[in-house]
DNA sequence: TATCGGATAGAAAGCGCTTGCTGTGACGCT
DNA sequence: AGCGTCACAGCAAGCGCTTTCTATCCGATA
């Protein structure tokens, strides 16, 4: 029925060891030999047995990629940068590796049970991307996963997470926390004194280093925040705009409008335009993260670049030991303001 | 080292296939001695070894989505909701699959690289999304490809991909033509003689089915196209911003611009807003596909809705045999013209 | 009480590949 | 001429699991 290994040896009036190495590549073989092998190869149609070789070998070429929401562009970026570098067919790497991106949406339980899935597979290695759940057990399951993962060879890599120590996982962190201040301190910089903040889902980690950016900016200008101008909401345009009509009923005065991330800053838009509020003459809005739409938005975005792909594609990098992770396993990328249209002086 | 059933089997005091059959459930073992294995998984943390049981067993739990562009939201959804089908972990389906989404960037190359891997690996299933290339050398290897995989039980479902015959594959095909044959009514209809059109790459089949879709309604209203009103481009936003600009050289009075999908209806209408235009005052503007960030252009996309999540959703029930494939093994998803802000009556 | 059949458990034969080790000529050296 | 050295090629032992076939135990049946 299927063609194996030693039907190829057969035609090819060899041994099934030196099929296998012909395939692989990494034995002397001489060049007739070889030749006729890939002939026999192709004359059969020959395709490798993955789970076989995995089994003996006890490697295998998969490499999984997990993300918390495959249709957030926000990951998808990241995946594809990480793909690339991982090779998959055509990608910059030799070998053909298969570069699988799964999809958690956000669940800690399926983030777990992919990463045993993962695990089972004997994956080569496995980048991580997103913000981390701040939920105390789960936090200490993955890592207890990671740390196993590890052990059994398979590289760990956080792109865009914070480190989990005594893993042996590398983090490529983004600077949420100075990112925020950042972009909060340009709004204060403006003359904004009463800043409503969208903020994501409460237990994760990006939600709160992002906040406590941009509180700390307010602190550190000598704001006092009112407990009214923060809502927490899920990173979707949806909840920006709910959460604007919220933040708008809870104090008109609002001046300022700061989302977590860019999706959400539309969805604040869409709302404020809705009530009747003009951008950024009324109200200034800023997002987070810089995704390819957010400058299209009507007036652009003011938000902070986060450079995903370069992230992306050096964990891919990382992940195929192409690179030298950072010292200590820890890097901490920075985001970059870009002022644009959607924020200005406050009016008045 | 690392754990393996027989470890297990020692522990819990049975043989190596008693554990096996605890752990796949299809075969009577007695409560008590269940138990006792369960307990030994359990405190050896015994992992089962992927590769060695698809060996043994022949078969994966591993499924394929091939995408065009994970970065693009358009494949992101469908990605999504097939894999909430499939399974993975948390989804609807019972079973712990490792559905993987593969990016194959468009190029027909990968695409059949990654299907090779999904061979190797002997993948339960494969779920094609997009659009094919009209390469015939490229679409006959596909075909084949496709063919070995049905034959060898894989089963490959075409999600928005144009059927391909003989293969024994189930195809969900979206109706691009009629799709675009309806907007380009919408905006006959709202007066417009001088129709742009900014099509995608030459060599797609989507590309070229909504543009024959544009043509059939042009003509079926006596509308003489001229060849000037037709620029190629790529799926994004800044091939839609140059493709304007050449569209508005070659041809200042045209009234209405019909993108090939979304994003780059939103290249178009940043061209035209800098080029001093407004929409739909001036010129009118349609995309396709009605992307989440569709309704917060400014104005708001005139486009045709295809429904993504719910063609996915299929697509993965079939992959996992839990839904009768359409009769045929072809079924046809209409979309629905979406009337927005974007496209009015001419000016004058 | 002798016999059967159902319910479980085990033994063992692979699944298709990799790889350490063992030949085996051919070559070059002294 | 004799022998160590290479460059290749093959043997065979697994890798860790599934599954067929067989053995065993028991209560049930006649």
């Amino acid at each position: 029925m299927t063609v194996t290994l030693a039907d190829v040896a057969a035609r090819a009036q060899v041994s099934p060891a030196t099929v296998s190495r012909v395939l692989n590549g990494n034995y002397p073989v001489a060049a007739s030999t070889r030749e006729r092998v890939l002939r026999a190869v192709d004359e059969l149609d020959y395709v490798l047995n993955g789970p076989a070789s995995a089994l003996a070998a006890a490697t295998s070429d998969l490499v999984g990629i997990l993300v918390n929401d495959i249709a957030d562009p926000f990951f998808g970026i990241m995946a594809s940068a990480i793909q690339l570098e991982i090779g998959g067919p055509g990608g910059r790497a030799g070998g053909e590796r298969l570069a699988v991106v799964c999809n958690t949406g956000g669940s800690p339980e399926r983030e777990l049970t992919y990463l045993t899935l993962l695990q089972r597979q004997r994956a080569a290695a496995v980048v991580l991307t997103g913000g981390a759940v701040e939920d105390a057990p789960h936090a200490a399951a993955v890592a207890a996963k990671l740390r196993k993962l590890a052990d059994a060879g398979t590289r760990v890599v956080l792109c865009g997470r914070p480190p989990a120590s005594d893993t042996g996982a590398i983090a490529l962190t983004f600077d949420n926390r100075g990112g925020g201040r950042e972009l909060t301190e340009h709004l204060i910089g403006l003359g904004h004194r009463r800043l409503g903040y969208i903020a994501g889902p409460q237990e994760r980690t990006t939600t709160r280093h992002r906040l406590e950016g941009h509180r700390a900016a307010l602190e550190a200008h000598g704001i006092q925040e009112d407990p009214r101008w923060t809502v927490y909401g899920r990173y979707d345009r949806q909840s920006g705009y709910e959460a604007t009509l919220e933040l708008l009923r809870r104090d008109p005065s609002l001046t300022a409008v700061v989302a977590a991330n860019d999706s959400v800053a539309l969805g604040a838009c869409a709302a404020l335009r809705d009530s009747g509020l003009r951008i950024p003459d009324d109200v200034s809005v800023a997002g987070f993260d810089d995704l390819p739409f957010s400058i299209d938005a009507v007036p652009s975005l003011t938000t902070v670049r986060l450079p995903l792909s370069e992230a992306g594609a050096r964990a891919g990098r990382i992940a195929m030991g192409r690179e030298e992770p950072p010292p200590g396993g820890i890097a901490t990328i920075r985001g970059e303001l870009m002022v644009r249209g959607s924020s200005g002086g406050p009016r008045g």
